[in-house]
DNA sequence: CTGAAAGCGCTAACAG
DNA sequence: CTGTTAGCGCTTTCAG
C-alpha cells in the first residue's frame, strides 16, 4: 500500500528517473528495461503518488468547476447537463474534476483567484456567473486559464462558450408569429446573466423585424425561476387585450407560465401558445409537452473543457469565443 | 502569484514553522507574533500551496465520489440529489469533492483501489454500486475509509447509508391495499442492486401480511429504466384478470408503466393505480402526478459524508450502518 | 512559545 | 539510453 518509486527503482536496479520515465511513457527507454521495470511495477502493485507528482511537475491533472452554491445545486437541470458534458470530456483527456461550489459575497472579490492560488487546479470552468461578477476580473488579471460557460462577457475579453441566445430567441418569436399569433409577450430571465439579456434582445429584435410593436407592458421579469414567473406573469393577463403567445427565456419559467395560464381558465396552446428555452428534462413530462428552443447543454460542457485544455497546452490563445447553435423543438405548447 | 511560505517567514523575521502554525491555527503562538504574520500574509496576498501541504501532511482534504460512468450521468435524478447532499456536507466541513466516474469492467477489479492509491483522496463515497462488485472487496481489504450509498452489502460488513427500502415498499403496497385494490402487481428494479432486491422483498412480505397471493406472473423486472419498464409491463396486462394496481421500484419505471397503461386505453388511477419509489423531480410534472415513496436522497448524500469524516477522524469504527426512513407522498396516481 | 533539520515522493534539467 | 543533482512548498518531529 505504501510502495514508492524508489523501492521499484531499487528492485529493478535502475535509477528513480528510469522508473519515472517508464511510467510517463515519454523519454527514451530500452525496450528491455521498460519491460523489466513494468513487471516489477505490476508485481508490487505500485501506483504513483499523484500528490507528489503534482508538486514536482506543477501539473495536477485536475480541473475545477466553479458553480454558484445553492441547496440541491444539481437539481438545476442546466448545471447537471453542463457538468455531465464536462465530466465526459475531462475523462476522455485523463483529467479529473474538482467541484468548487462558491458563495458569492460582496466582501470578497477574490474567491476564484484564491481557488486558483491553491495550485490544486490546472484550470477552471466557471458556470452561471453574473455579468458583473468582480471575481472574474481578479482572476483574469493573473492569466490563470479559465473558461466561462453561460456567459458572454461584455466588459472584457474572456474565453467563453455559450449558445446562440439572440438567434434562438428570434427563432422562438418567429415560430409563434408563424402560428398566426401577433400579441406576443415575453417573460425574461435574470438581467444579471448575459443569456437573460441576450434572449430578451432577441425577442425585441424579432418583434421589430416582424413589424410588431414592442410593448413594455408585455415584458415581465421572471429571474429564471418557476415561482417568480408564475407570480409575475399574472400581470400579462390582467390588462385589456391579452397576449395570445408568450416567449419565456427558460423552461422553468415556461412551466410556471403555463400553470398560470391554466389557473386562469385559459388553454395552452389554444388561447395562449408558450415557447420555452433550454429543453430541460421536465419539458417532456409537463402537460402539454413544452415547445422550446433547445440549447446543447451537454455539448456546452464538453466544449468548455476542450477549450480549456487547448488553453493550458498553449494550443490556443485567449480570448477563445464560441457560440453553439440552438434548435427549435416542436411539441404541444406552441 | 508565486509567493511561498518561506518568503512570508523571511519578511516577518520568523521561521517557516511559525508561519505554518499561524496558518493552521493550531499550536501555541504569541498573540503579537500571530498578528504580525497575519498582516504580512494578507498584505502579500499569500495563499498556501495545497499540493505541497498535502504531500507533507498526508492529508488532502479531498473526498472522492465514485459513480458508475454513463453519458449524462447527472441527469439521473438520484445521483444528482445524492451528490447535492454530498457537496453540502463536504462544504460545511471544508472538504472538497473530486468526481470519479468509473467504468466497471470485468478485467480490472482494482479500480477503486487504484484511485485510493493515488493518495489524492482522504476517503471515498461509492454511489450506485452493484451487490457483487469485486472492486469493493479489493478496496475494503486495505482499510481505506469509504462509505457505500445505495448499497446494503450482504456479503461482508461495510459502512453504508441507505433508505428503509423494505419498509418503504411495504408502505406502498399497504397504501394500494387501503385503496381497495387487491390485484397488486410489481415492477421490480435491478436485482444487481441491493435496493432493487429489498423493494421486491418488501412487496412480497406486504402481500403475504395482507393475505394476498404472490403470483410470479404479476412480477416483472424493469432494471430501473423507463423504456424497459414500458416494454416489460405489457405482460402484466395481457393475461386474464388484469392487475388493478402496480407498485414500481422507482419513479422512472413508474412513469413508463403509467404510459403503458394509458397507451392500452386504461386510466390511472381509475383502472390501475400506480405507486413509484424515490420521489424524483419528474414525479411532480408527470400526468397524473405520481404517488410515490419518498426517499431522502439529499440526506443520504449528507449522511454519507458525515459518516466518512467520522471514520477518517477515528470517531467511529467500521462498520457503520445507517438506514434512513422513507415516506409516502400521496399525489394523483394512487 | 519558537526554530532547525529532515523529509513527503516525485520530476526537471542537465550530464554522460 | 540512463543517471545525478536539486529541488517542488509545506509539515513533522524534536529541541530549545
Amino acid at each position: 500500500m505504501k510502495i514508492t518509486l524508489a523501492e521499484i527503482a531499487k528492485k529493478a536496479n535502475v535509477s528513480k528517473m528510469t522508473v519515472s520515465r517508464v511510467l510517463g511513457g515519454k523519454g527514451p527507454i530500452a525496450v528491455e528495461t521498460r519491460r523489466r521495470v513494468m513487471r516489477i511495477i505490476d508485481d508490487m502493485g505500485y501506483h504513483p503518488n499523484l500528490i507528489a507528482r503534482s508538486l514536482a511537475s506543477r501539473r495536477s491533472m485536475i480541473l475545477g468547476v466553479i458553480i454558484p452554491w445553492k441547496e440541491q445545486l444539481l437539481l438545476d437541470n442546466y448545471v447537471a447537463q453542463v457538468l455531465s458534458g464536462v465530466m465526459d470530456s475531462a475523462r476522455n483527456h485523463h483529467y479529473r474534476i474538482l467541484l468548487c461550489p462558491v458563495e458569492i459575497t460582496r466582501d470578497d472579490e477574490k474567491q476564484y483567484l484564491n481557488i486558483a492560488r491553491t495550485r490544486l487546479l490546472d484550470g477552471m470552468i466557471l458556470v452561471q456567473t453574473k455579468t458583473d461578477d468582480p471575481n472574474i476580473d481578479a482572476l483574469a488579471d493573473t492569466g490563470f486559464p479559465f473558461v466561462l460557460v453561460n456567459q458572454r462577457r461584455y466588459s472584457r475579453p474572456c474565453n467563453f462558450v455559450d449558445s446562440q441566445n439572440i438567434k434562438g430567441a428570434r427563432t422562438a418569436v418567429r415560430h409563434l408569429h408563424g402560428l398566426g399569433r401577433r400579441e406576443i409577450a415575453c417573460v425574461a430571465g435574470s438581467m444579471d446573466e448575459s443569456n437573460g439579456r441576450d434572449r430578451l434582445l432577441g425577442y425585441r429584435r424579432a418583434m421589430k423585424e416582424l413589424g410588431l410593436p414592442v410593448r413594455e407592458d408585455r415584458i415581465v421579469y421572471g429571474d429564471f425561476d418557476q415561482e417568480t414567473a408564475y407570480r409575475e406573469s399574472l400581470r400579462l393577463f390582467e390588462g385589456g387585450r391579452r397576449p395570445t403567445a408568450v416567449f419565456c427565456s427558460d423552461d422553468y419559467m415556461a412551466i410556471g407560465v403555463v400553470k398560470r395560464i391554466q389557473d386562469l381558465g385559459l388553454r395552452v396552446p389554444g388561447d395562449v401558445a408558450v415557447v420555452g428555452f433550454d429543453d430541460i428534462e421536465a419539458a417532456l413530462y409537463v402537460q402539454p409537452a413544452l415547445t422550446t428552443i433547445r440549447q446543447p447543454m451537454v455539448e456546452l460542457g464538453r466544449t468548455s473543457i476542450d477549450i480549456l485544455l487547448d488553453l493550458i497546452d498553449g494550443k490556443q490563445k485567449s480570448p477563445v469565443r464560441r457560440l453553439l447553435p440552438t434548435e427549435l423543438v416542436r411539441r404541444d405548447s406552441a
